[in-house]
DNA sequence: GTCTATAGAAGGATAGAC
DNA sequence: GTCTATCCTTCTATAGAC
């Protein structure tokens, strides 16, 4: 396929994406998917019956590549300080070019709770949870880290490289004008926060 | 005033309070509110012109309170162990009682980042942020904690308290069913993150 | 597959009686 | 202050020509 040709489809979805993401479903009109797309509505009827039936694959692809990441990063056979430093570097920077995804999700997660069960299958969670408690219990056994509530803890991991970018009108204000404020106050945090956890972890 | 006799705009706030917060500006209904204030929708734009307006008395109210309560939490002359337990302890505290309160904020100033500006004087949190920031200096000076940005530690300190609520759609399914287990999850941070902190914060 | 035109429903807002 | 009735715009969705 030519890189210039995308199908009407593709044209459709990416549309559709960045306007539901920025807006949520209830903010977001048919209308100004088909304007950006480049069509106009009647196709967008055509190729996805109804507006809840284009959320739904907006949301699935979206909120499937942001656990799909979340969990990868963490999926490997590195020793927990080195996992903390690539987790970090790796989960940062893919917000990065996502600022808008946790916001909208969560909201819409909360406007519907069920959408989120149908993507998100338990099993993946509790694969992941398996193996990374795993590794902590390894650790705390060999005295490397203190003994802590491993849920916690992982809450607590994910909601330091979460927590900016779903609040960053907030941060983003406090921080000062400019996005360049905003992007390096969280590049920074790829490398503190590796150190903060640890030094949290450490054993006394 | 009776207990019993709320005014006709006390029910209208209320009720429009609650439905704001859940469904948020665009997803929300005027004839719902009014269901709920157990009024009509002509008494709505008899006491609140517009939506729009009625909204922004909503969210001023909110976010309003929810920045006061962040900001006393952390305003007072204690130890920074100590006002890290207090500040927990109060904090989440505050939010098992707004639980929806984080998520409708951060989405609606996503939506229109102009109206925050307006609730949200810089005053507050400079003079916050400045005897805040002192003290961390001169634990610092002190050699009671490591040097840190503290910027950065303002907003993992914030973080750590806030995102369990932000995703609460996601925490409470990974935790299982029932709010039951959300609220002892966070009601257990209270103790647990003022330790987390101060383990990060420690000297080596 | 893509368009124009329009049906049909929903929602915000107002007029006017009481 | 409060209600009923209704206007008018906006939006989703479909019909039908090409």
């Amino acid at each position: 396929m030519d890189q210039n040709e995308k199908t009407t489809e593709d044209k459709i979805f990416e549309a559709a994406s960045r306007i539901f993401e920025e807006k949520g479903f209830t903010g977001s009109r048919m209308q100004e998917i088909a304007d950006r797309a480049g069509i106009n509505k009647a196709l967008l009827h055509y190729y996805f019956r109804t507006k809840e039936k284009l959320f739904d694959a907006v949301f699935s692809k979206l909120a499937g590549i942001m656990f799909k990441k979340l969990f990868s990063c963490l999926d490997n056979d590195l020793p927990l300080e080195q996992k903390l430093a690539m987790f970090y570097k790796e989960h940062i920077g893919f917000l990065q070019k996502h600022p808008g995804l946790p916001a909208f999700v969560f909201h819409e997660i909360n406007r519907n709770p069920e959408r989120i069960a149908r993507i998100f299958s338990n099993e993946q969670v509790v694969i992941m949870r398996k193996k990374f408690y795993k590794q902590l219990d390894e650790e705390i056994e060999a005295g490397v880290i203190r003994p802590v509530d491993k849920m916690q803890l992982v809450v607590n991991i994910v909601a330091l490289s979460v927590f900016p970018f779903a609040a960053r009108g907030l941060v983003s204000m406090i921080l000062g004008e400019g996005k360049m404020k905003f992007n390096d106050f969280v590049e920074d945090r790829k490398t503190l926060l590796p150190l903060f956890i640890v030094n949290a972890l450490r054993n006394p």
